[in-house]
DNA sequence: AATTATTTTAAACAAGTGTTTAAATTTTTG
DNA sequence: CAAAAATTTAAACACTTGTTTAAAATAATT
């Protein structure tokens, strides 16, 4: 799996790994280097310090993060199909990589703000005008109206944080893994339904 | 404010606002001790280790956490009432401890899982008999039938997900604090609005 | 093939970690 | 008030932390 990369990824890999399973904190750089197979030395020689691979790190994950969702704002669909395949691809992403939202969110709540603002994803969703689409269906009254806010919260929110929240309801529920992931299966035809009815209330 | 605690009152409030900010290995015991305005060794005289500690910051903030909770669930009011009421208390309760999903969601989710069992809030949701009572509500039609994991993900998740993920959304956004505590405001009513629309199928 | 540049290694650095010790201080008890 | 118990302190413990150094090994260049 990890033949053929050179020094530099199987350190940059190792180290997301790492890191999103224990954050910044929870982790050391001996720890990165041992999950690379390489020394600690290398770890500062590639990457200057912890800090900056960390960075790197982030960079990447969000990129990757954020790729699905520009993919289908650019699509030529009408918002109702973009909010149903939203959705779908976010549960696609995040049952590969469960621990990401809740890695973005903690890790990045505690850096100082121009850490976020160092990495502009922020842009990249803007440029694919999906307020502006958004904006123009509220006018003509097919969307809800309301701030864009409210509405990247709902769909976030019910998308993200039933992978975030997945230790503590397996816990309060006592259902394993399997259980918890059919349930996801479940969860997301609900949370489609719920959505599209409150935020198209004209549909149907 | 912290004049006529006691030494081991004040360590633990000063461990819980680190604690919750900075997360366990964010932090030094040091560090803690510093906040109380005391020495290292007497956390460790009062607490016996950093792990104890933290483990008795976590079991006062889940109690405080469920608490508003169990007392909704408790009242004699139609469920429908109750769901409101819920998510009312839930963002009073967040507006004040904006931190305490984060921190209960991220740092019980590195711990292991007997960590999550040592505090029994389950058995005190059990004792309600919410799921009873929404299972009974669910024969009559009154509820929409699905399992008790999405309903708590979702009341859960559009309640919690939005203080969660200020740091980002604010970025995003390009908002402050003040707009951003604004638009909790009105997403609280539409949160409302939505669960109740979608769990409360046959209403109005 | 010899020289230069790049990569990798082991060892060391100072600073910080959780925890313990034993002495000093305060409080409580008889 | 004196003895005992509980609390607080400063200092030290062994260990880990991120980072650096300088020598060794490998690769690239002339």
């Amino acid at each position: 799996m990890e033949k053929d990369l050179t020094t530099e990824a199987k350190i940059k890999e190792a180290a997301t790994r790492v890191f999103i399973a224990k954050g910044f904190n929870g982790c050391s750089s001996r720890e990165i280097a041992k999950e690379a197979g390489m020394n600690v030395a290398l770890v500062n020689y590639h990457f200057q310090s912890k800090s900056h691979l960390f960075e790197v790190v982030v960079a990447t994950v969000m990129e990757e993060f954020v790729f699905s969702m520009i993919d289908v704002f650019k699509s030529d669909l009408p918002l109702i199909s973009k909010t149903r395949i939203f959705i779908e691809k976010e549960y696609d992403f995040l049952s590969k990589h469960p621990d990401i939202p809740g890695f973005i969110i903690n890790e990045l709540g505690k850096k100082d703000k121009t850490f976020f603002e160092r990495i502009n994803f922020i842009d990249q969703i803007r440029e694919t005008k999906i307020y502006d689409e958004v904006h123009a269906a509220q006018e003509k009254g097919e969307v809800r109206k309301m701030d864009m806010t409210s509405i990247m919260l709902l769909m976030m929110g019910n998308c993200h944080f039933p992978f975030m929240a997945k230790p503590m309801i397996q816990t309060i529920q006592c259902i394993d893994d399997k259980t918890y992931q059919n349930q996801l299966t479940l969860h997301k035809q609900y949370v489609t339904e719920m959505l599209v009815n409150y935020l198209f209330p004209t549909n149907k």
